[in-house]
DNA sequence: TATGAATGAGTGTTCATTCAT
DNA sequence: TATGAATGAACACTCATTCAT
């Protein structure tokens, strides 16, 4: 081993307000570029190596910018998950409405499958994003509650989807909706490890099991 | 007289096999039980947070033994998982031929149900280790090939049954089985992460949603 | 909130290019005067307890920086090491073409004396990275090969200027070289360790001993 | 990386008066031969990888035994060293009186010669003791003084025979017995360390080269 | 606004030494 | 007399964060 090893600070500055720029001063359009750059970045190094492998010089390697710069954006590593975490939080909370009533026919199929595909695209730009944010929350006891409050909402909606549909008997709405979106969660995250692609016909037969374990009459 | 100035190895050495005792002396019973703690130390460890955040140190203090045993049974901490993955690939292993044919009446429902509970044990007794076997593979891009061999093989066999089946129109069995482990997988971590059993309720509509999926006619 | 857990490496790398910067950064002025001031220090200091009893602490407390900043430099100790072994080896290399024919006679041993007097003074600044450099190579079977190298030159050409003066009978003009060049280091190590000087009646004996033994017709 | 590194007891026990038997119990058959197996196998073990580099772990392997037993015999690393020291003192200090006087003729080369032989065997046999010593006390300031007081009275002892000789002018007798110990010394180490052997050529080219230097009218 | 250099707390790992059997 | 197991002080090395330019 690996030799050795790795460090953490004991608890440095953290006094920024997280999500926020380091300072608040308004960003200029440069300014602006350059935390894009730094963000973007980061979700590529989250996505190869998880929050904590990251190493904020290989996200400073990535945007081709420097130690110093990107403490000028955030201050410090969580602040800029934070940042991502927000971002991410917008996208997919959009989902919470996106799902309209779903009928046991061929359209009700199409409506689930409309969501699924829109479930799919949220989940590849930001899985990066969750996954991080698990790997944090795991590691910090204290930050347990906020999290997957996102996801929770998701499911939460889906979850009145399935009780106005009446289930079929044995199915806690609830419990259902969740498995739902940890299905969907998983088994991207696998195909993306697997190398295999998340086509068309993977949303397809996603969509037909959950349309007929929950909305087929 | 200075003290003793002891030296360094020109090479910290990581050469040894995986899921083996640092050196592969022959254990006595002490050594045995010594081992055993190390490794039930780390599961607990690790389940809390997750692989690269849990500290040799944490591992060592709940083992309640120290520093300089830990390396007597393992040569490293990644030596120490592996030990732990090879445990729990014989347990997840058991599960390829645990499952029988699924009939689409109330007994192939029983049939998949006793399945399920046993997914629902094994994976409360070494999630910890397949999501700290996640973690590493992430951050260690020679890994990612033999990783999920285990997964792998329960949703092969589970295809298998799917196949046998002869599976509702527009699914395909190895996607259909990969989400189904999928679904179970992640289900019991965000359970187990908001703190909400896994009782068996929870089980039954797990169970029915598969069944009505993939094996009701 | 817990500080921000910072995990580690999966392996400590130890991939450096010897003599190098650990990463081949571009030097600015401060750098590279760091830089000298580390293997200036480390000198120091691999002069005082050897290689293996040489700590980082101790180097980098003689060259007033900090821990960090020497692996901002040197990969490991053994990369600083070579580094420095890179440097004696171009000075010492010189030593090769120093020495001009040596005749029986007082011309001869004058010529004899010069390459005595820069064999000395290239010791006396070097020999601490040669005895460092014997310290590294015992400890570690794979290096053994490269060794003494230089040395070995130097004693070759001497070899030649011994067998054009037509050596006296039973002289085998490798080994004789060999053993001048050894005389010499060897004669140097202990005046250091007892504190006598290396002066110019020491060197007159050694340049009589030499040429009284092999170039005295 | 290698990998990390190494330790040093701050200074454990250290009571044990230097080489002797950790107690002083009077040793049995069965624990000479024990004793003796520690002190030969820590000479090889020395020998291969110097004092510093060499672990109790690697001197125990050898010889067969348990680390427990090391600390029967020996009260630390240093002990054993010590004990080697002192045996291998005996031997090397049968050479003060094994040199007669050197005549300028084929007698006196004869009696070099033999002197020359005996020096050899006994450097062959404890040099790894010797090394080992020069790495103790380069690491130990407070050791230095009494270092080398072997060497030293061999040199002392062909002081005297190169002086009662009538020495060359510009020979200083005493700098002329230190550099002959020195080239013999280092010579056998060089020819030891590129695996040449040390043959009777060899020491026949030494003994001309000393006799003619310091000894031949 | 940007950067390269510096820092040092934190962590993995080694190995001399002690101890219970 | 012998042993395997346990211990923990030391040390190499990493990397988040700060700072001078």
């Amino acid at each position: 081993m690996q030799p050795a090893t790795a460090p953490r600070r004991a608890r440095p500055a953290k006094a920024a307000v997280a999500g926020e720029p380091a300072s608040k001063r308004a960003l200029r359009t440069q300014g602006r570029k350059t935390m894009r750059k730094l963000l973007d970045a980061a979700m590529v190094v989250f996505a190869r190596r998880g929050y904590h492998a990251a190493r904020v010089d290989d996200i400073v390697k990535v945007a081709r910018t420097s130690h110093g710069t990107f403490y000028l954006y955030f201050s410090n590593k969580e602040d800029l998950l934070r940042a991502l975490v927000a971002e991410a939080g917008e996208v997919v909370g959009a989902l919470d409405s996106a799902l309209g009533t779903v009928t046991p026919d061929a359209e009700g199929w199409a409506e689930l499958r409309q969501w699924m595909g829109q479930f799919s695209e949220a989940w590849q730009r930001y899985a990066p994003v969750l996954r991080a944010w698990t790997d944090l929350v795991m590691s910090d006891t204290e930050l347990s509650a906020q999290a997957h409050a996102a996801a929770g909402g998701v499911a939460r909606s889906l979850a009145m989807r399935i009780a106005e549909s009446g289930p079929p008997a044995g199915i806690d709405p609830n419990a259902a909706a969740e498995a739902v979106v940890a299905m969907i969660d998983r088994f991207h995250q696998l195909r993306q490890f697997s190398g295999e692609p998340i086509d068309e016909d993977a949303l397809d037969t996603l969509t037909t099991m959950v349309h007929r374990a929950l909305f087929a009459g």
